[in-house]
DNA sequence: AGGAAGATCTACT
DNA sequence: GTAGATCTTCCTA
């Protein structure tokens, strides 16, 4: 059980967003690590997608979604920050946003990130889990194709039913249901 | 300088 | 459960 290779992100945002669910996000922190299953993900587009940061075309802020695949794409809303990774088919744009995870390692370390009554509220959101994973722009590019990196991805045996829908808080979305969760899965974000 | 942004929290009905 | 205020960052003018 490696990390996925830089090949796993080389393909349409969509394969890539339902085959992410259930594998092991890590972020490295000091010595110690904080990982979770990713439970919740959204794929994004090139300019054809109105939703997406790249819908303007290249500009300064969007320009690493249509770069190459495997890295972080990090940008703020609302202050908070949403960790996507990029993923497209060569000479295409797109990424995949992390929308929820359920924590496994490091909680004690997660809480004290993100103080929280209850579990099921630690990383149930894109904002919600970067900040208890304590990721901001300051590792915007790095890739998650390496042990080494400070944020990676674990392949993982699990077996689920895999739900989906419209991408959520989206103005105007494609046809397409592009939002893609574990079903029954307490750590959705609702 | 101004405003919009793929969200979150709180305070209600 | 739902509406409204508000958190900050970075783009665009």
């Amino acid at each position: 059980m490696g990390v996925l290779p830089k090949e796993f992100y080389e393909r349409d945002p969509e394969a890539v967003a339902r085959d992410l669910l259930g594998k092991r996000l890590v972020r490295r922190l000091d010595s110690k690590a904080l990982e979770g299953i990713i439970v919740e993900t959204e794929a994004y587009y090139g300019p054809g997608d109105p939703a997406s940061r790249a819908h303007r075309g290249l500009k300064s802020y969007n320009r690493l979604m249509f770069g190459e695949p495997g890295r972080l794409f990090i940008y703020n809303v609302h202050n908070n920050w949403m960790l996507n990774i990029v993923a497209h088919r060569p000479e295409d744009v797109g990424a995949v946003l992390i929308r929820a995870l359920e924590p496994r390692e490091g909680i004690e370390q997660m809480k004290r990130n993100r103080p929280v009554e209850e579990i099921t509220k630690l990383t149930s959101g894109p904002g919600r889990l970067t900040r208890a994973l304590k990721i901001d722009k300051s590792l915007n590019g790095v890739p998650v194709t390496s042990e080494m990196s400070e944020v990676h991805v674990l392949d993982n045996d699990a077996n689920f039913e895999i739900g989906k829908s419209h991408r959520i808080g989206v103005k105007v979305d494609l046809e397409r249901e592009l939002r893609f969760f574990i079903k029954g899965n307490p750590f959705v974000s609702k």
